[in-house]
DNA sequence: CGCTTTATTGACCCGAATCAAGTAGAGTGG
DNA sequence: CCACTCTACTTGATTCGGGTCAATAAAGCG
């Protein structure tokens, strides 16, 4: 199975049980594969795509960009993520896509995605599913920005990479790579630079967290989630007939 | 054509073009009509509905809590939304709905919605659509909430409200019903709700805004539209093949 | 026509932004 | 191998937007 499939698969079975046909139907779909460097914009705000890519390697990062030229990021993606599967149907794109890191992506044709859609009811459904469990991370990080402290901000977040990364075999241990600066990490969080560098220093004061080297390591989660309200419920990841 | 279903359907129009086949589909559906008073929560967070419902009549909101009690609202539905759709795939319920005023909700089972998803592909492509717009919204509210003045945000949720209320034929010269009272404001736009008011008194001595009575009249809607950054292309309200 | 909810105003204060340096690494090239 | 540069991180001083507290006006409404 190509890497990027499994890890796909990998998700998607933490949600469901994902039958031999529907994996060897997304085994079937042509592929193009791309890397992308850190910093590349790969997929730009306003554009149609023909094509939605799954994410192999890498962190990469929804932006939206406001009229005096700063830009927000609304959403981190990890390998596994579909990062643009709602393109199949959402024109033009109402955000850009960028890579956090250097990125391996892997991209299909909305034609053959459009295809399951016609002849793969239960896959299709699995796929919508991944669309909306990302709403719902939208939704928690809408909440978090809107009434929540910078440190339960930062917490949340990183309980919520670390359970997702968790999920593709990405992380154990608390423990998880995460290559991103301080600044982006300030444009995620709706913070200065100068605040966001003092928020991670108070975190990592707490002794819940340590990081350095662009690697998280959660000392103690069961702490952190409860100081944070972190309940990874909203991620669906267990197993329901969907 | 039950009414709940000729506003569902209007709004899937100005998106795609709808097959008298797909809307006989729509109205077969058994619905289960109910009403709810103001301030009910008519979904609750972590539950896990069996139906989902269409807004017929009334302003809704979405809600997650926190675990000091206090609660967020992320986002605002309006008639012809079906508010928890997603519902349908996710579960449990990461949030819960509420009636910001009397509402009418018509409700589908989930075990029929499913068979759509079985037989008619490009009616569930369009359902699908109704989700990842939702999320485009939700994610406009994350950039917002993020990164912009109070002004802007007031300012860009008029601007959306009147453009979705437009779209199914609720809003009209710049004027529409909003009742919703600026508490609720404030919770949605993350702000206290003394600056909220003052907020909504910045934008009225502006004069691109009256609102008196809950109703919302925006007096200069390319102005304001301008002045907030607001862009409609992520209602994604155009005709396109989906 | 009281009573409750909603809108409004003023005073005060604090959290986070902004401004301004300074430090530490990681490359890069002479 | 060491200056040079660039980026990321860190720290301190200052400012200000928006929160909180408290009280009053104005609607609704039973």
């Amino acid at each position: 199975m190509s890497p990027a499939i499994a890890l796909l698969v990998r998700v998607l079975s933490r949600r469901d049980t994902v039958a031999p046909e529907e994996i060897a139907v997304l085994e079937s779909l042509p592929q193009r594969p791309e890397t992308f460097a850190r910093g590349v914009e790969f997929i730009a705000e306003g554009s149609r795509p023909g094509w939605s890519c799954l994410l192999e390697e890498g962190l990469a990062a929804r932006a939206v960009s406001r009229a005096n030229g700063s830009r927000q990021l609304t959403a981190l993606h990890i390998p596994g993520d579909f990062v643009d599967l709602h393109g199949l149907l959402l024109k033009p794109m109402d955000h850009g896509v960028l890579a956090m890191s250097a990125c391996k992506v892997v991209f299909f044709r909305h034609s053959d995605l459009r295809r399951i859609t016609e002849s793969a009811p239960h896959l299709t459904r699995l796929l919508w599913l991944s669309t909306t469990v990302d709403a719902a991370i939208q939704r928690r990080m809408t909440a978090l920005i809107g009434r929540h402290t910078p440190l339960e901000r930062l917490g949340h977040l990183l309980c919520e990479m670390y359970s997702r990364m968790e999920a593709v075999g990405l992380a154990a241990d608390g423990r998880f790579r995460f290559p991103i600066t301080q600044a982006e990490l300030a444009d995620l969080l709706g913070l200065s630079v100068v605040h966001t560098n003092r928020t991670v220093q108070d975190l990592r004061a707490t002794g819940m967290v340590s990081w350095a080297q662009n690697v998280v390591s959660i000392e103690a989660f069961g702490a952190l989630a409860r100081t944070v309200g972190f309940d990874p419920a909203y991620l669906n990841l267990s197993p329901e007939p969907r």
